[in-house]
DNA sequence: GTCAGTGCAAACTTTTTGCAACTAC
DNA sequence: GTAGTTGCAAAAAGTTTGCACTGAC
């Protein structure tokens, strides 16, 4: 089934309304690549496909399409970041504390069957996994810094 | 350690000044249990401990603890949300997205070697771990909705 | 034809910033 | 004494809301 059937699907048994504006978002959020907030999507409605929406229909699309389980919202730093997900391989968030990269790693955890084993009343959809550090860099960096710091004493 | 201790220790390690300002914000904030925000935490520090501080220095504190690592920053919903870090069992969070519910699931679940063999140049401080889903309670709320639309039609 | 959805602007909420006063060092 | 920190208020940033108009059903 493709994304454009299933937001349909969706849309029906809630029903709600299928307008050109929801499907052209839904469409523009599945050409783009990583993540992406609101502005970013807003300019790429506008640049590459000539369509201009409100900010207002935004967010309100923005949340049907959460809640139909087609993208997915990250809240990592300033302002909240989405990101497709249907038909999208599990992965999860490597973060840069310092330099607040964000890398993507794949693989699944399984974490379904961990935590439905143990808290049995509770229906597992979906989760997120941040996992934050330093990258590389940045930790070369900061010991570079350190480095001068006690000389300097 | 105290948490006191670590702190004193971050603040000389970063040529920060130690105010009594930033000791009451730790010590109210270790006398809390689970997830606070900025408002909870300015109520308590006032209505338990008579203590005022203004907004401005709270949020730059919490940065700092949050560098210190002595606490954890969440966004959950719509505000930030803080809860304390040190000595303390890791843990998941179990979100309901239907009635917003947190509930707290202890577990380690040794990321830290899953990822350093994958990432070699990353150094993974912590990491958080979101499972969205719907509570027993909601569920069930939800399937009895599903059937009244049924009949309904 | 009706009412959900849209666009726009204003309102609201949360966080950041600028600046004078204060105080830890 | 100096420079980092605080408090206050204003500003900024992000999101939501109210309302008139439009269009999907």
């Amino acid at each position: 089934m493709s994304v454009r059937e299933v937001f349909a699907k969706y849309l029906e048994s809630n029903r709600k309304r299928k307008t050109p504006e929801r499907f052209a978002i839904l469409d523009t959020i599945y050409t783009m690549s990583g993540h992406f907030d609101i502005d970013a999507l807003m300019k790429t409605m506008r640049e590459e496909r000539s369509i201009r929406v409100s900010r207002a229909t935004l967010y309100n699309t923005l949340q049907l399409l959460v809640e139909a389980r087609l993208i997915m919202c990250h809240k990592f730093g300033v302002n909240t970041q989405y990101e497709k997900s249907y038909n999208v391989d599990p992965h999860y968030h490597v973060i840069c504390t310092e330099c607040e990269e964000i890398t993507e790693f794949h693989g699944n955890i399984k974490l379904k069957e961990l935590v439905s084993l143990k808290k049995k009343r509770f229906t597992v959809t979906h989760y997120t996994l941040y996992i934050y550090g330093l990258c590389g860099k940045c930790s070369a960096a900061i010991k570079r810094r350190q480095k001068k710091i006690v000389k300097k004493k």
